[in-house]
DNA sequence: TTGACATATTCCCATATCGGCATCTATACT
DNA sequence: AGTATAGATGCCGATATGGGAATATGTCAA
């Protein structure tokens, strides 16, 4: 078994590096196929597949507009990823766990042991 | 040219569902691969390479403690990810969001168009 | 030592991927 | 109608993937 579609969702659509770049230049407003050509510095036909993955898993939205195709940003499908990833904000967000983790490698000399959870917050 | 490889980037290691399961249940505790096995039901070897990847990307950590391996969660590692998701966070904070695009699409008929910037923020 | 237990590594395979290049479609312009 | 412009799609090839099964490595115990 394959690694799972790039369209699968999210996670996997955001794995591929240009196609993060796209999205924050999205962040900024609506934009031309073409202009994402240029400022990113892409070829034309892989900005167009990156964006129809982006647009499979609901990243982004089209309209026509004449000619060309505008592409604004849909972040909403992002927001379980920045949910998921918060799940475990605790581990960086105060440097005491720094101090708790040292403690619990160090100190605490086999007062638990396997099996029992090394408590992350009291 | 294939995908980036999975060890890439915190992006592509967590891009595996089966590897978002793990850290998730490692962020509770510190624990031996046998209870990764047990409790998430994937076969022993998957679980191995499972936690290779997210070894060789640096989210998590291992000690020998006589037969077992103890891993533990290095979440330092994810912060990158969740911030990087944050950047997109005013697009569903506030449903305020909503009525403006509502206004952008609509309402300033032909005040601005192909290049200049809807802006999102004031 | 030998054996049991815990985990890691190797090999095989079907498949989706991304880039490059060529081509197709759709709209606009004259 | 004919041409130019904006984008999308199709085909190709090299490659890393994840599952499965088998096997290897390492540690403890008798």
């Amino acid at each position: 078994m394959p690694r799972a579609a790039t369209t699968s969702d999210a996670f996997n659509a955001v794995a591929e590096p240009r196609r993060r770049e796209i999205l924050s230049y999205l962040a900024l407003a609506e934009r031309p196929v073409g202009d994402i050509v240029a400022t990113l510095g892409l070829q034309q036909p892989s900005v167009s597949k990156h964006l129809r993955v982006l647009r499979d898993v609901g990243l982004v939205r089209v309209r026509r507009e004449g000619r060309q195709m505008l592409y604004r940003i849909d972040a909403e499908t992002l927001r379980p990823l920045h949910e998921w990833t918060g799940q475990f904000e605790r581990f960086w967000k105060h440097q005491l766990n720094r101090v708790k983790e040292r403690a619990e490698r160090q100190g605490a000399p086999e007062a638990d042991r396997r099996g029992s959870q090394p408590k992350e917050e009291p």
